[in-house]
DNA sequence: CGTCGGCCATGCATAAATGTATAGCAGCTT
DNA sequence: AAGCTGCTATACATTTATGCATGGCCGACG
């Protein structure tokens, strides 16, 4: 068994594949080209089969290579992950890179002013936030820690949940003292509401809550919880908003005060991380500030 | 930023934190304790600080080079997997290793039919049993299909529901015979049951529909399904087994049906290995096994 | 207390991997 | 149709990484 598949061999793999050449890969690696061929072609020797067909334009990948392509980018992610770790790091300091991955509403309107702070005690510190709403996997996407809105599965990671955050409905008041404030569920069918375009599956799950939270009847669709809430905030009609987040806006009248939906937030981290410094004054500052939003009713 | 640092390097990192010395690591890697050595001392250069305290007996980790191991460890699980995935492809053909993950009852009373049907028809697979109740990860462990009892969370799997597996409790004939039958849950008390020992996760989610069956109204305590199916096999006295297995052996008897678990369960896969021969195989096989073993009622 | 075994560090020879240069081929553009 | 560009493959020179040998150090053991 060959078991001395030099590591290296899959991170030139990965570029052949990304880029389609040898020649390309190469520029992107900071090698040359012949060096590129040889990599793949011991690769190719030590798998026992070809990874790629050449060409005269490039290198098209077998059905073989494609399988492993995955793999090849979990791997690089992982040594992204781990160079960043690895880099900065202080003895007792908190200093390096932490990349915290958030919900784009949490990460533009509850982070900021907690990760200045925090900065302002650690000036050692570089943060990256990754804003997006898809359900980022720890150990898949370059993220050390993660804001949820779902509790961790995963057993390796160290999640600590930090409360309830309410979604619930609100409209600006001269949008209501113009359109009325509904009474009833049913009400809502008469009014200008703001809401998702296309259904995902934390959305799936959501409407279960609100089923008369549906597609056919918004006016206003947007994927983007920060334009729905920009067209709240403008008073536009009826969308759903975080409550503590509402509650900033003294326009902002919740209405239908029944129909609350809960979300369970968590913040979760790598296991591997908890004896880095750094890491756990990020995680530290990011459960403070996600209690106290959450906190709020 | 030196973006430049050699995946081999990790290896030999990961080799030496292990073996806590770099002849050690050289020993397991096959190359020579210098080299090792300069391997290290890349990486510390790499990194700008010190990863190992250099002692007579050996090196010492420090608090860096803790917090890189995991990521290290990741690093080398997905490496395998690569390895595993690429050696044995043959276009077109099931040939090559393939890593089942399955809980221990459905390791042992479920798929083995299964996977020996399956060998026959693809002589050059091998298959890879991990038998274990811990929620495998399958980005975490090296794990290319997974039986799960719960629905996968992470997007990047291609993961198919092949029904709901009912566990109920069930009594060996002469053990009723003896000791009466329970006609109601609170009677579950003057019986011997047979249960759990130490609370995990599942057993705390599972517990909220059986709220008697608590720990310590046990009379055998087991953490091994294994061990407790056996002994509801031998006549011990009442314990939860899954009502397919149950089936096959005509002196178990079902009591109390109304109390009635289902497991909904799941098979998963890296979407990454859709386009691979094997691993398709082996999934459709695990689909077919375990949506026969869910139809049985 | 001396010996043995295991470990790290260093100097040096060698082998291995890489880079340079070039040839050849295909597809574009003018 | 000729010229340009981008690609792979190969031959050759060179750098780089590795292995080997050795020395020094510490702890275990008889």
């Amino acid at each position: 068994m060959a078991d001395d598949i030099s590591w290296e061999l899959y991170r030139t793999f990965l570029a052949v594949l990304r880029e389609g050449s040898l020649s390309g890969a190469a520029r992107r690696l900071g090698i040359t080209q012949p060096t590129a061929g040889r990599h793949v072609a011991l690769l190719e020797d030590a798998f026992g089969q070809p990874l790629f067909t050449r060409t005269q334009t490039g290198l098209k990948p077998t059905e073989a290579a494609t399988a492993l392509q995955g793999h090849a980018e979990a791997m690089e992610s992982v040594a992204a992950s781990l160079r960043r770790t690895g880099t900065g790091f202080r003895e007792g300091e908190a200093t390096g890179t932490v990349r915290v991955s958030a919900s784009e509403v949490i990460s533009m309107e509850v982070l900021p002013p907690a990760l200045a702070a925090l900065h302002q005690r650690h000036p050692g510190l570089r943060i990256e936030v990754d804003a997006s709403n898809a359900v980022q996997d720890l150990t898949q996407r370059e993220v050390d820690i993660a804001v949820r809105m779902a509790p961790p599965k995963q057993g390796v990671l160290v999640a600590r949940h930090v409360g309830t955050v309410a979604v619930a409905l609100f409209a600006r008041d001269d949008y209501l003292a113009r359109a009325g404030t509904p009474s009833s569920e049913d009400d809502l069918a008469r009014h200008a509401l703001i809401g998702y375009d296309r259904e995902t599956p934390f959305i799936r799950e959501a409407r279960k809550a609100w089923p008369s939270w549906r597609r056919d009847a918004f006016t206003f669709r947007a994927d983007s919880d920060l334009v729905q809430l920009a067209l709240v905030r403008a008073g536009a009609g009826i969308g759903a908003c975080q409550v503590a987040l509402a509650r900033r806006d003294p326009r902002l009248v919740r209405v239908l005060p029944a129909m609350v939906f809960p979300l369970e937030t968590w913040v979760a981290m790598h296991g591997n991380l908890r004896t880095s410094r750094r890491h756990k004054v990020v995680f530290d500052a990011l459960v403070a500030c996600l209690q106290a939003h959450a906190g709020i009713q």
